[in-house]
DNA sequence: GCGAGATTGACAATCATTCTCATCTGGCGC
DNA sequence: GCGCCAGATGAGAATGATTGTCAATCTCGC
């Protein structure tokens, strides 16, 4: 895989470890003067999602969010009403999907988890609303 | 919700337990004589969804599938290589979702968890390929 | 520096999904 | 049984993210 401007350029967008759909950030870095087609930020992104170097979110059905995020395996908490994603690294699935997989007689490759909640901050601000 | 004949039709296309995409269903009612139109199979998944009713796997982020689901919570099994769902009743996620939250400060609302594996008969499939 | 082959940009094409709007219908009150 | 009308539908157009195309442009090993 060859290092060009493109790619670091996509990465670089994607460091301040937002969510961002690929229109986004096409649409951010033509702002910051790149030349960059919107074309070359789908294939950046798919390439990436292929490391492993990104992952891919689809809360909304119309439109993917990538965001960088740590090769190892990791799930997510989930603000619903914000959108904020939090990595979590603790996994206690692993045993369970096994357990469950074999029961079914699957051959278990991978899992996903995702909590889906309320972070702090907008937890606080329901409260607000709600007096 | 009034009770439309194309509302039954869409959960009587369903009851099979297959996941099918909206096209596709809308393309097998057609083909039992239904006049049911496009957009009110999509209209009435929506709606079923939001009951509960059904659930939706999107797996290919080109094409969400709908299939009926039972209403009580559960997680699946997906085979990544002819797709077959498997609905699990177990969940000894929640403990884990609860605690995870807890620590990141949020007010855990849900969770999703999803295993992505070889069915029994994919996998015997491959063995056979691979020989 | 050169050249093969990967990569890119502009734009067209695709295609699931949603919108629009005129028409229809379920089910309530009578 | 009948009329009514808000909610539901169908047909087709519109939307909009994503993918395909292809000539021009880079990367990197030599």
């Amino acid at each position: 895989m060859r290092e060009t401007r493109q790619r670091m350029e996509v990465l670089g967008a994607l460091e301040g470890g937002e969510a961002l759909p690929a229109q986004d950030l096409h649409g951010r870095l033509r702002a910051r003067g790149s030349k960059i087609g919107l074309a070359t930020v789908y294939r950046t992104l798919h390439l990436l999602e292929g490391e492993g170097a990104i992952d891919v979110l689809r809360e909304d059905p119309t439109e993917a969010r990538y965001r960088r995020c740590s090769p190892v395996h990791h799930h997510h908490l989930v603000c619903e009403s914000c959108g904020t994603v939090v990595e979590i690294p603790e996994c206690d699935v692993d045993e369970w999907a096994d357990k469950v997989g074999r029961a079914h007689g699957f051959q278990v490759r991978a899992h996903r988890a995702e909590i889906i909640g309320l972070c702090a901050r907008c937890a606080k601000k329901q409260l607000k609303r709600a007096r």
